[in-house]
DNA sequence: TATGAATGAGTGTTCATTCAT
DNA sequence: GATGAATGAACACTCATTCAT
C-alpha cells in the first residue's frame, strides 16, 4: 500500500538463515551491535514457533509472542511485516531444511533402495526433532495469504518430486513395485510424517530413530515388487 | 452465496441421521413445526462445516455462519451453545459414522485380510466424499474446549483401537508381519487418510474407490510377512 | 471481503432520513422499540459531525465519538460499516438538505435576480446555522474512501450545475454580465460559502442573515451588466 | 515515486530562500558541506509539501517523508524538532511570500483599484502556482498545534489587514462601495483563493493568468459604487 | 422459537519519537 | 551529522455471546 516496507518482506530466508541461527563469533562485536544482529529476530521467530504449535496460529496473539519473547510489539513489526510473515518464516526454515536433507540422501553413493529408505526415516527423525514445526506445517498452511500459501505449495512440491523421482527410479530398475503410482506411495508416506505430532510420544516406547525405522522399512516394503 | 457446491458429492442429506431427528415424538408438532423439524440445525451444521473447511474454524465468524444458513445468530444459540458446540457437532458426526462402518467392516465374515482391506479402502473413499470433515477434523481438533477434545480424542482411540485390533489378529494368525508394531501400522494408514484433503484431487486421474485401493493394497503389502 | 455485511453500508440516507431525524410520533412505541428505531444511530452521528468538526476526522477516535455518544464500539459499528461509512453520513445528510433547498428557490415563480439572490444568500445562512457540517465539508472529504468521494463529488457537481443553471439563465436574459464564465461565478460564490467556518464569527457584529444578504448583494453587484 | 509531478510548475528551488540558506558563514565549511548545505532540509520540505497535499497530513507518516526524500528519519528530526513543525514551515513559507508580493503590489505607484485589482489576481495565480501549498493550507491548519495555529492566524490576519486596508482606502476615496463591510469583501475573496485547489483544473480552458484576471474582475465589479 | 441490538474485551497494525552508536 | 532499532501508546475494527422482546 505504501512504498514504505524498506526491505522487510518477501524474502522468506533473511531471519532463518547462518546469520541469524548460527553462532557466529561474536567477539568482535559491542553487546548493542550483537544484540542488534539478529537476536530479537531470532528470539521473535522461536518464541513465535513454540506459541503457534503450542496454541495454534489464530490462537496466539502479537502481544502474546512479544510478551513471551521480552519485546515490544514495535520491534516485532520492524523486522515482521505482519503475523502471517512469521507464520511464512516458519515454514520457510522447515522447507530448506528438508529440501537439504533429501537432496543430500537422493544424491547419495548408494543402491535406491537404501537412498528412499535413508530419505524416508531421515525425514521421520527430523520431523520428531522439530514436532512444533512439524505441527504448524500442517495445520496452519492455509492462515497463510494466497500468494504466500501458493509459494510454499511449490516449494513443498519441488520437496514431493524429489522424493517421487527415488520411487520411480527403483521403479523403473524393477526393485520397486509399479503397481501404486509413485506420486501415491509419497503421499502415503508423507501423510505419515505430518501426523507425527498427533501421535508421536517423546516419552512412548520408541526412539524417533526406531520409528523412523519402522516407517521406512513399511515403506519399503509396501514397494516390494 | 459461494460458488463451492459445484460438484459436490457429500450433500445436506447426510445430516438427517443425527440427534435432531431422532427420537423425535411427532405427535406433539404442528404440521409446519414437523415439516421443518430439524431443518434449521441441520442446515446450521451443514453450512458451518462447509465454512470451517473452506476458512478455518477462527476464520469463519458465527455472523458469516447465519447468514449463509438463512437464520439469525438467536437461532444459532438456540440450537447450539457455542461455537465450539458446532465443531463438536461435525466431530460427532463423522466419528459416529466412521465407527459405524468400521464396526461392519470388521465383523463381517470374512479372512483378516479381507476385511482390514476393506476397512482401510471404506475410510478412505468415506473420507474423499466427506473431504470437508476431513479437512476439519485434521486441522481444528485443537480448537476445541479441552474437555471436548479428550471426549474426541477417545472416541477416536476406540476407533484406532479397532482398527489395530484388526492387524493384531492378522499377526497372531501369521498372515501379517508383526516386525511392525500394529499400533504403528494404524498410524500410517491413518496419517494418509487425514491427508487426504490436501493431495487428492476430484479431478484427477483416480477416483476416490481406486485411490482407496491403492492405499488398501500399500497397506496389504506392508504387512506381508 | 465477506458476505456477512446485512446491508449496512452504501446506503448514504438511511440515518439521515425521516425516520432519524424528525419527530415521529412516539406513543405506540415502547421505550425499547423506540430506542432502537434509530436513536442510538442519530445520536452517534450527531456526536460524530461534531467532533469531527472540532478535532478533525483524523484527529477523533472512534473510542471518543462512542464515548462521547453513550455507548460502545460494538453498537457504533452495529450501524455503520466503518469510521469512514460516519463520515459518509454527514456529507449525505448535507447534500440532500442543500440540494432540497436550491431545488425549491431556484424553482419558484420570480425573476431570476432573485431567485438566484435568494438561493446565494439561502446557502449562506444554512451554512452558518449547520457550522459543523460546512467544516467538515470542505475539510475532510480527502479522507473518504476514493469511491464515496466520487459519489460525493457527483452529487456536489449536481448542486453546482442547478445553481450555474440560475445564473445562465440571467446571463441569456442579459439581466447579468456575461463577462464572466457561469462557472467561475458559480465557484466564486461557493467558495466564500465553504469559507464561512473560518471567519464567521457567531459572537461577531452580524447576524448569518445580515451576513447572507451581504454576499448575495456581492455576488449581484459582480454581476451587473 | 508517484506520477503526480508532471507538469508541475512550482519547483524544489523555491524553497532556496529560506533560513537553511540564509546568513550561514560559508567560510567554515567544507567543500562537501557547501555543496550539501541546505539541501537535506530543503528536500525534505519540498517532500513534505507533496505528501501533504497528495495524502493529508495525518495520512502522510514520518517514514514516507524521509523515503521519498531520500534521507533517514535521524536526518529529519535532525533538521526538524517534529513532524507538526515540518508542516509550520510550510505554512511559514507560504505566508512569508505572500505577504511580500501583497506589500509590493499595495505599495505600488497606482489609483487604488489598480493595486488592489493587481494584488486580487496575484494571489491567484500564485496559489495556482503552489496549488499543493494552497490545498494545505486550508485543509490542514487545524492539525499544528494551538500555539502555532495561533502564529499562523496572526499572520494571516496581518495579511488579510493590509488587502482590507486596499479595499477601505477605495471606498474612503468613493471609488468603491461601501455596501459591504470591506472585511466580508476580503472573506468573500480569499474564499475563492483557497478553494481554487478544489475546482481548477490545470488542464481546463482558463490559464491561472486568465483565472485571475477573471476573479479580480469580478471582485472589482462587486465593488462598483 | 426466534430476533437483532448491544456488549466489551480483544485483535493486528501503525507511527511519531528517542537514543546509543 | 546521521543511523535505524526499539518503544509504547494509540488506532480502527471484530466477534462470540447475551438478553429484552
Amino acid at each position: 500500500m505504501t512504498d514504505r516496507d524498506n526491505g522487510r518482506t518477501g524474502d522468506g530466508d533473511r531471519y532463518t538463515d547462518d546469520r541469524y541461527t548460527e553462532g557466529r563469533e561474536p567477539a568482535r562485536e559491542s553487546g548493542r551491535a550483537a544484540a542488534a544482529r539478529g537476536e530479537v529476530p531470532r528470539r521473535l521467530l522461536a518464541t513465535a514457533t513454540r506459541l503457534f504449535a503450542e496454541r495454534g496460529y489464530e490462537g496466539t496473539s502479537v502481544q502474546e509472542i512479544v510478551d513471551a519473547a521480552g519485546v515490544t510489539k514495535g520491534a516485532l513489526y520492524h523486522y515482521f511485516g505482519s503475523k502471517d510473515d512469521l507464520l511464512h518464516e516458519v515454514y520457510a526454515r522447515v522447507l530448506r531444511l528438508q529440501q537439504q536433507r533429501l537432496d543430500a540422501f537422493a544424491d547419495a553413493d548408494a543402491p535406491v533402495e537404501r537412498r528412499l529408505r535413508d530419505a524416508a526415516a531421515d525425514v521421520v527423525v527430523t520431523s520428531i526433532e522439530n514436532l512444533d514445526d512439524t505441527v504448524i506445517f500442517f495445520r496452519s498452511m492455509h492462515q497463510l495469504s494466497p500468494e504466500k500459501q501458493k509459494q510454499v505449495r511449490a516449494e513443498r512440491r519441488r520437496y514431493h518430486e524429489r522424493f517421487r523421482a527415488l520411487v520411480e527410479e527403483g521403479q523403473r530398475a524393477g526393485v520397486f513395485t509399479d503397481e501404486t503410482p509413485a506420486e501415491l506411495v509419497v503421499d502415503y508416506h508423507f501423510g505419515s510424517v505430518h501426523h507425527l505430532s498427533t501421535w508421536y510420544r517423546r516419552d512412548g516406547r520408541l526412539s524417533p530413530q526406531e520409528v523412523a525405522d519402522h516407517l521406512a522399512a513399511m515403506l519399503l516394503r509396501s514397494l516390494r515388487p
